[in-house]
DNA sequence: TATATTTGCGTAACTGATTACGTAATTTAT
DNA sequence: ATAAATTACGTAATCAGTTACGCAAATATA
C-alpha cells in the first residue's frame, strides 16, 4: 500500500482498480455458498431483469451501463441455462426482448436471502469505516460527469504553461520573428499579399508610428507569438487586431489565449472602444480563439485582403 | 446511475469497476497531450523503477500489487521500447534484475510535469468533494485485509440462520428423528454399537427418566438437529453430552452451535459443574466445535465405544 | 418513392488483467 | 550428499470486459 502514498493521488486509477477485484473475488464464492448455480457477472443483468419485466439487449446495457454486446454475450450465456428467454419483437424485427424464465424467476426468490446478507456485510463495512465510500463514488460520478478527467488535466496544463508565458512590448530585436511567425502561417494556407509585406517588412514605420502596437509573448524566454494591434483611421473602429501569429511549437501552451487577451487589454487601456479583426474561417482555433474573446460577427467593411472571408468586432467598454 | 440506487450497495462491486473505467479510460490521451511515448498500464512499473533503483520482477510484482506475470509482460514490453534493461543476478540464476535504462531515465524527467497537472486535476475534483475518495478507499483496503468479504457475509448468513432456529426439549414425536439423525452418521463412519441401540431405541427410560435430557433443533418449525445430555453416575462428571446429530439439510446454518451451547446451558441451569464426551478425531467439524465451546481434551476415562478415540470435558462452571 | 441515415445487435478481434503450469535454480531437510 | 520443497519467472490459456465491423430493419429525407 506504501506504493501508493508515495504516488499520490496520480495512482487512484489502478487503486480503485485494486480496491474493485478485492471486493470482487469472492463474489463466485458467495453465490456457492447459497448454492445458487450463477456467474457474479451475469447479476446486474439479472436484476435489471427481476425489477422491470422485459428488455431489450440495448435496454439492458443502457440499464447495467455496459457495452450492448457484452450483455449479449451474458444473455446467451444465461440463455444455456435456461434462465432467460428471448423473442423478436413482432412490431421491430431488430429488437431480443429478453425476460426471466420461469427458471429464472425461481432463482430470483432463492437469491434474495443472500443480497441481504451481503447487503448486510457491506452496511457493516460502511458502518465501521468513517469515510463513505458509497456517497464518495457517487460525488466523483457526477464530477467526473461534468467534466472528465482529461479536460480537467487540459485546463491544469494550461494554468502551470501560462505562468512560463511572458507578454512584453515589441522591440526591434523581435522584427525578424514577428515576421517570419506570420509569413510562416501565411504562406501555409494562403498567399503572401501586398499589405502584408508593408507591415512585416517595416513594422515600426508601419504599425507604431501610425500609432499601434506590437506585443510578443515569451514561452520560457523565447519569443514564440506575437500580435498587432493596428491604428485604424475611421468612425467606428479605434484599432484592427491583426498579424496574429503563434509557432506551432508553442501549440497548447495557451498562448494564444494569453496573448490576444493582453492586446485587448492595451487596446482598452488606450481608451479604445471598439476593435476589428479580419479572418478566414478556414483557421478553425483562430475563429474559436476569436469568439472565446467575446468577437462577434460583422460584415460590410472593404478590405484590402484577398483571404478575408469574415469580420469580426469586440466593444471594448 | 438509477440501477445502483435501487439494488443497494450489493452493487458496489459494479460500481466501483465503472469508476475505475472513468478514470482510467482518458489515460492514453493524457500521455499523448505531454507527448509521453508511453502506455497507462507501464506506470506503476515506471514508478516503482523511479523510486528504487533497481529491481526483480516480483519485487516489482508485491510492491505494484499486480501478478508476476502481468508485470512479465509489461517489463517485455518496456524493453522493446528500451525504457529498461535487464540482467541475471549473479549470485541467483533465477533472478532478472530489472532497472530503468538511459532512455528510461530521460522519460521520467518529461513526465514529471505531467504528474503534476493530473494530481492537480485529481486534487481538484476531491476539493469538490464532500466525501473523501482516496481515504475511504484507504479504509475499505484495511477492513477487508482484516475481514474479507466471504467472511462478513459468512456471518451475516449465520446471524440470520440462527433466528430461523429454535430449540425445544425433547417430546415423544421427536423419538423418530431422534433416532434416525444419529443411526445416519453413525452407519456413515462407524458400526452402530449396542449402547446406541439402547439409547435410540428408548430414549425415554434410557436418558430421561434417568434424569438426562435431550433437546431438539427446529429449523423453520422442521426438526433438524438433536442432542441428548445424559446423567453420569460418576464422581467428576455430572452430563456426558452424546448422541449430538446434524442433519446435512441444516449444514451451514449454525443449528450444531445453537444446538450445543443450548445444551451446555441447560447442563449449566441444572447446577452440573463439568460436562464429558467423546467423539472421533475424523468428525472434524464436530470437535471444531466442542473446541469453540470450550472443551478440552482429556484422557484414561473408560467407554463402552469402539469408535471413541478422543475424550473431552467443560469446566461449566 | 427511392435513397440515405440511424438503430439494434451479433460476431470477431483486442486488451489488460488473471490463474495454471512447467522449468530451472536455490534452499532445506534427511 | 542426495532428495524434497520452495522460489523466480516465462509461456499459455482464460476471463470479463472493450472497440470494430457488418448486416438487416426501421426511419428520415430528397
Amino acid at each position: 500500500m506504501n506504493f501508493f502514498e508515495e504516488v499520490g493521488k496520480v495512482a487512484i486509477g489502478s487503486r480503485l482498480r485494486m480496491l474493485t477485484d478485492k471486493v470482487t473475488e469472492d463474489a463466485a464464492q458467495i453465490y456457492k455458498l447459497y448454492h445458487i448455480d450463477m456467474q457474479p457477472k451475469w447479476f446486474p443483468v439479472f436484476y435489471a431483469l427481476v425489477q422491470g419485466k422485459e428488455k431489450t439487449i440495448t435496454e439492458l446495457a443502457k440499464d447495467i451501463g455496459h457495452s450492448h454486446p457484452s450483455v449479449s454475450k451474458i444473455i446467451s450465456e444465461m440463455l444455456k441455462k435456461g434462465y432467460v428467454k428471448e423473442s423478436k419483437d413482432k412490431a421491430d424485427g431488430r429488437r431480443n426482448v429478453v425476460s426471466l424464465s420461469k427458471k429464472g424467476v425461481e432463482i430470483s426468490k432463492e437469491i434474495k436471502d443472500q443480497l441481504i446478507d451481503v447487503n448486510a456485510a457491506i452496511e457493516e463495512i460502511s458502518a465501521q469505516a468513517q469515510h463513505k465510500l458509497w456517497e464518495a463514488i457517487g460525488e466523483w460520478e457526477f464530477l467526473l460527469e461534468q467534466k472528465n478527467l482529461l479536460r480537467r488535466v487540459i485546463e491544469k496544463k494550461k494554468e502551470r504553461d501560462s505562468l512560463k508565458v511572458e507578454i512584453v512590448d515589441y522591440l526591434p530585436k523581435y522584427q525578424e520573428i514577428f515576421r517570419s511567425l506570420n509569413v510562416e502561417w501565411i504562406s501555409k494556407y494562403f498567399t503572401m499579399e501586398e499589405s502584408d509585406y508593408k507591415a512585416l517588412d517595416d513594422p515600426q514605420g508601419y504599425i507604431l508610428d501610425q500609432g499601434g502596437f506590437i506585443l510578443v509573448a515569451l514561452y520560457e524566454g523565447e519569443p514564440l507569438g506575437v500580435c498587432a494591434l493596428i491604428k485604424m483611421d475611421d468612425d467606428e473602429y479605434d484599432f484592427e487586431l491583426a498579424k496574429m501569429a503563434v509557432s506551432p511549437k508553442a501549440q497548447g501552451k495557451n498562448v494564444g489565449f494569453l496573448l490576444a487577451s493582453a492586446i485587448v487589454e492595451k487596446a482598452r487601456s488606450l481608451g479604445a472602444s471598439k476593435i476589428y479583426l479580419e479572418s478566414n474561417t478556414i483557421l478553425k482555433p483562430a475563429i474559436n480563439l476569436y469568439h472565446k474573446l467575446g468577437f462577434k460577427k460583422v460584415a460590410g467593411k472593404p478590405t484590402p485582403y484577398a483571404r478575408c472571408n469574415i469580420q469580426m468586432e469586440l466593444v471594448v467598454k
